[in-house]
DNA sequence: CCTTGACATGTTACGATATAACATATGATA
DNA sequence: TATCATATGTTATATCGTAACATGTCAAGG
């Protein structure tokens, strides 16, 4: 159920809706566990809800420094990596740029699509890709502790523009 | 049949054999498409196909400073984008690194598992995990133009040395 | 032969991404 | 309220990547 909110990215929706619920379930979750969501890491993870897009470090920064925080490259890294860590957001190696989760607190294993023609980031159904990637691992005989399953391309909408 | 050499990285095998090989493939790819495989470009990959490990950019610049080439970073960008761009070679996102095609010329849709350990990076047959992602993407509209599949993890040796 | 054009190599210069190390502040708790 | 862990802020630097232009090489056509 969760799954049929996969790939709303892509789709119009009530993106208020859509960011709020992740919000207060970022929040719930980070009370649950004892961790502190601090005003800039909240603020991150609002500027991060905005658009189902990835936001590089820097262009987070500029946000930050726009609203008053610090100047400097850690004030955004600590931030994005405390999401991270805590899994309220996600790294997008191909964009060295940060998206929010849309699954705060469900065991998922992520693969994004990231559509070439609007830079919207959507985060994927892909239980069914992480178990056939643990399958391939282990006819190897290799372990897998963490991973990236990332795709460019083109979503819907761009197809229909040929771009 | 090619698949038996998947995850060879991880096993004993004769690695000039195994090395070896995959230059000579690459060596007759590039002469059927015309691509010219230059001393540098060919040195490159020799030193990809040194070790089942990636290599960052300026780290092959050093190599090839000692070589007696230019000292400049595009010396080696332009050579590992060349090798890249001719699926001689593959980047690893997660390592900002490069490493060596172990499967010229052939379809193959690369997964790449990074040991922690020993930082050996195996080639994982994953035209398994492609469909699966083709599939994920495919029930969203996405499709799906380059994909990179990546997993850090631990291979069996370094498993067994609990680290 | 020599010119020309495509490609390759080399350089300077810079831009973009990321982290180490340390100083200061804040907040929960003993 | 002293203390300790955590968080924020700073300086400084490391690492990764590319734009733009000058020079060299080589094959094909005049």
């Amino acid at each position: 159920m969760a799954d049929s909110l996969d790939g709303q990215a892509f789709v119009e929706h009530d993106h208020a809706h859509c960011a709020g619920g992740v919000m207060a379930r970022a929040e719930s979750l980070a009370a649950e566990r004892g961790v502190r969501l601090t005003p800039v890491r909240r603020r991150v993870l609002e500027i991060l809800l905005e658009s189902h897009r990835a936001i590089g470090a820097y262009d987070m920064l500029q946000r930050l420094v726009a609203e008053g925080y610090g100047h400097q490259p850690p004030v955004a890294y600590r931030a994005l990596d405390f999401l991270v860590e805590n899994g309220l957001a996600h790294r997008v190696r191909r964009l060295n740029a940060f998206t929010a989760c849309m699954h705060p607190g469900e065991v998922h294993a992520p693969a994004f699509l990231i559509c070439r023609g609007c830079d919207t980031v959507a985060e994927a159904p892909a239980d069914s890709v992480r178990a056939a990637l643990d399958a391939a691992a282990a006819s190897l005989g290799f372990v897998i502790e963490r991973s990236n399953i990332e795709a460019l391309g083109l979503c819907p909408a761009c197809q229909g523009m040929q771009e």
